[in-house]
DNA sequence: CTTGTTGCAAAGCGTTTGCAGTAGA
DNA sequence: TCTACTGCAAACGCTTTGCAACAAG
């Protein structure tokens, strides 16, 4: 999803693009990983001195709500990125080190897990967790 | 795990039994999920009436750093529960009702999941969640 | 011009800390 | 007795809110 798509869609719902809001835009849209509020605000702040983390926050929230950004809840705290753009079913490698993402398309629930016939099945979560090619490589693991 | 084996442990880490610490390890060896710290408080409350918040929280840390209990950072909040009695390598299907998990031996990391060769896996989550036989009967289901 | 957006300040919530009194071993 | 534990109060970090000034359409 490019700054332009998540910006028009902005607007088609009545929103005013503010020249933050293009910033966050390609922000989100150029970054590979996860980013918390946090990285957000310190991101944003080198070009517009008063930021204030209600406004990140606000504008994260409003993303999140028009289905643009995921949120995740992880040990360390909230995290955003841009929806996948896969169409199809499909989980995600996480990178301990830089935080990027690889799907990939197998299911567990496609393939063989079993569970008693009362269980009624609503939902599931299957993350990988390690470290990519790049960062082992790298010196960036712990 | 029993609240006696809890509080067994506790004494030869050379920590105090409390008349709090033995509700504490009865709460949670007789708990059938997961409890909030705000779960443990209130029901700690009814029987301690100066409790504070505090002091939950820093037995809750202890019991964790013990590892007797696991926490789990869930969307709604952290959570707390006893570890698994269980030896081998198992998941969880968890209901969305009344918060019980039942163990599933499968794991989709030795059941064809075939990740990149540069990808170094170091842990996985797999998780399923849904409604158990007794909360689908009952009319708990939202 | 009109309404959404921003920054500020303040409050909210969940969690942690320092301290002095209390109670377990 | 001695030291760990507790409650209190206060502080902390993260997030949300009300309000008035501002800027996008």
């Amino acid at each position: 999803m490019t700054a332009d798509e998540i910006l028009q869609k902005m607007a088609k719902e009545g929103l005013r693009i503010t020249e933050q809001r293009k910033t966050l835009a390609s922000l989100f849209s150029d970054a590979e990983g996860y980013l918390t509020p946090k990285d957000v605000y310190e991101f944003m702040g080198k070009r517009y001195s008063g930021l204030s983390f209600d406004t990140v926050y606000r504008n994260l929230r409003l993303l999140h709500d028009m289905n643009i950004l995921e949120q995740f809840v992880m040990e360390d705290g909230v995290k955003f990125r841009v929806h996948c753009s896969e169409h199809s079913h499909h989980h995600h490698l996480i990178c301990l080190g830089c935080e990027r993402t690889l799907p990939v398309a197998f299911c567990p629930m496609e393939t063989g897990c079993e569970v008693p016939d009362d269980f009624q099945v609503v939902r599931h979560k299957f993350e990988v967790y390690g470290y990519c090619g790049e960062c082992r490589s790298g010196a960036q693991q712990p």
